[in-house]
DNA sequence: GATGAATGAGTTTTCATTCAT
DNA sequence: CATGAATGAAAACTCATTCAT
């Protein structure tokens, strides 16, 4: 089950102290709020899928929206905080890069990898965060912080050596990881029936961002 | 309210029979469910909003599905359908254009412009299209029917007069319409209190997207 | 339709000024009443099945309940009261009887032929007389009134006579009543698809009756 | 009360597991669907008087129906199944009877006093069977298997014996059948005000039913 | 008279949350 | 720690009745 990578993930973290039912709950809410939505989800059928009473949901989690944060954030934290050893923001910013293309290679390889490891997570932050502040906030946040600036020196200094094309940075960033995303949500979220070739079409989605964004 | 243009549209459009109050309810079911969502929005809210009693609604749309129905499924259609005059399919598909660049641009514009009327519906739309079968099902049908055949066509065509680069027609559709998703996303969900130059943006992204595909 | 011939009645009676909707909403609501019960109708079906709008119900009957009364009460009376000039009480109580036996014969024929043209009213005031006192009050006056010493003084009369046993007279009356609703009810309401020999069943019936009843 | 003797007898069952709250809810509920009627009782009704939650209604019986269904289903089977042991159907008809008048004694003392013990729960059956599928398809399932043919094979011994008439044994039911509801009905739900002598009148109606049949 | 849209009180049912065991 | 019965507030939906047209 690649979609629950990050419960492993999660157990062999620090907080790791994670009860055998308490993983059960956290599986069982990923999958239902991943299948009906956060709102169309009820405790009862959380409770009756991971074979607790429903009681024991509310005595690890104070509420059932602080049992979403708690299958969300630490995804996302971990989607961007430099802390984490393996994580993203390391691997893809904190590197010299010797070209764009470079860059790009990387950042779409690591970010489709994440993706499929965490399907299901990534289904319900993209549905849940439109409605609930307690989730933009903190993204918004870490993103700006993390990510923002190191994205952005990337973009300028390759645009300044002249291999990428000039126009405002934001554009750049917001045309790359358009096509980063949109290969993800395609491959796993609208037609993951369909007959893909992983390898091909990321090879295929890179060079077009970066011709796309050539001088 | 140009996010409410859809209702104009109805009112004008042959079933035209809307009472004064089921406009205010199907005005005040698109903005709350735009807010929060399907499930989390209570019919008694609705029908506060809308300035009418809740038996009301139900007098209208025999449930509260059929109302999300009755918001999302003309919209969907009015996307797709080609027998609306003026439709996306007509203006886009059936003309013949002298290049993919003309066909991409006037792509873009076209739901650009669709997108900045509709977007409380559409974002209802992705919302809830991941929920309801009863709205994937027709989506997928009637897009199949409408829409990919003839933008297949189209991408042929420019392969085989060598404008743009020789990939599986169904990657170069993907890259497409993501880029152009990609756009109307970030300028009305994402980031619509950003500094947009709405003109240049969607240039850029035309631009891109041929350069990309180019041979 | 056997079953509604108490309109036909209605119609032909002094009151007779019933309109064409009117007698819609009265033959509906017979219909459905029977069908599922009172409480469980509901007024807009009433309407739709009568072909009339719902606010044309209650220009006719002021309430729900009115419509019940309306449908229920005649049947009852003409079920007894001697000034309609056919009915029941005038045929069978007015009359001079050779034997106890004549008396039962007329008497089960009477009501079962009475039952045959009304099985649909008199089902619902079987279900209804228990929950409304509105039906029940009058039926046991006029009922008080006009049966039961006619019927007590019949029952008397053949006791006295020597044809019938000694026996309270409320004894005989209820035995005798007994299985004559006993056959009208297995006849029209449990098992109205059994092969049934009417004649035979009645004749059946009355000797029963008479013989059991025989000193 | 003995009109809710069947609780005791449902506690003392082997599904004995009835909370306190459920006996309430139950009784409650039999209380109001004998006086009101199934479709004019509301479940808000019922929980104020078993003075219990409305919710706690539905964590037992997961919909209105469902009550009733609990309600009258386990008495109709206890009226007829054979394999509690002091049943009816035992009783009466596994046994051998020196004679007609032996078995009508025998069946009409049994279910008066039957009827006697379960008034509340006979009214619903009575006013619901007519309404709802659920109910009336097992019953004649039951009645059926368990009653029909043991009954049948007990008139037919005694009309070749040439204690009884000759004539269809159907007929020789209904009128047995009929002559002891009667006298139910109308010891306990047609007058039960009225004044009495409960042996004398099932002697009475023993008597009659026997000379009735008698050849 | 007839209509049917509108109402609002009421109905059944759901659900997150609590708490005694 | 875990349970699951119980809660009560709120949800979706129904319905008899009214009233402007």
């Amino acid at each position: 089950m690649p979609e629950n990578d990050w419960i492993q993930e999660l157990l062999s973290s620090d907080k790791g102290a994670l009860s055998d039912k308490q993983v059960k709950i956290l599986e069982a809410a990923t999958e239902i709020f991943a299948e009906r939505g956060y709102a169309a989800t009820s405790t009862n059928e959380i409770a009756r899928r991971a074979g607790v009473a429903e009681g024991t949901i509310f005595r690890h989690y104070k509420t059932k929206k602080d049992l979403l944060l708690s299958i969300v954030t630490p995804t996302m934290i971990k989607f961007v905080a430099p802390h984490f050893a393996k994580s993203f923001a390391k691997d893809v910013f904190n590197e010299d890069y010797v070209s764009y293309t470079d860059f790009v290679r990387k950042l779409a390889f690591n970010r489709f990898d994440f993706a499929k490891k965490n399907q299901q997570i990534l289904k319900i932050f993209l549905q849940e965060i439109a409605f609930h502040e307690e989730l933009r906030t903190p993204f918004k946040a870490i993103f700006t912080e993390h990510i923002l600036n190191k994205f952005k020196a990337v973009v300028e200094k390759f645009q300044q050596n002249g291999e990428i094309v000039s126009m405002p940075p934001e554009s750049v960033m917001r045309l790359t990881v358009t096509n980063v995303i949109g290969l993800v949500l395609a491959r796993f979220l609208f037609l993951p029936e369909a007959d893909w070739d992983d390898e091909a079409e990321l090879e295929r989605t890179v060079d077009f961002i970066v011709k796309g964004l050539s001088k």
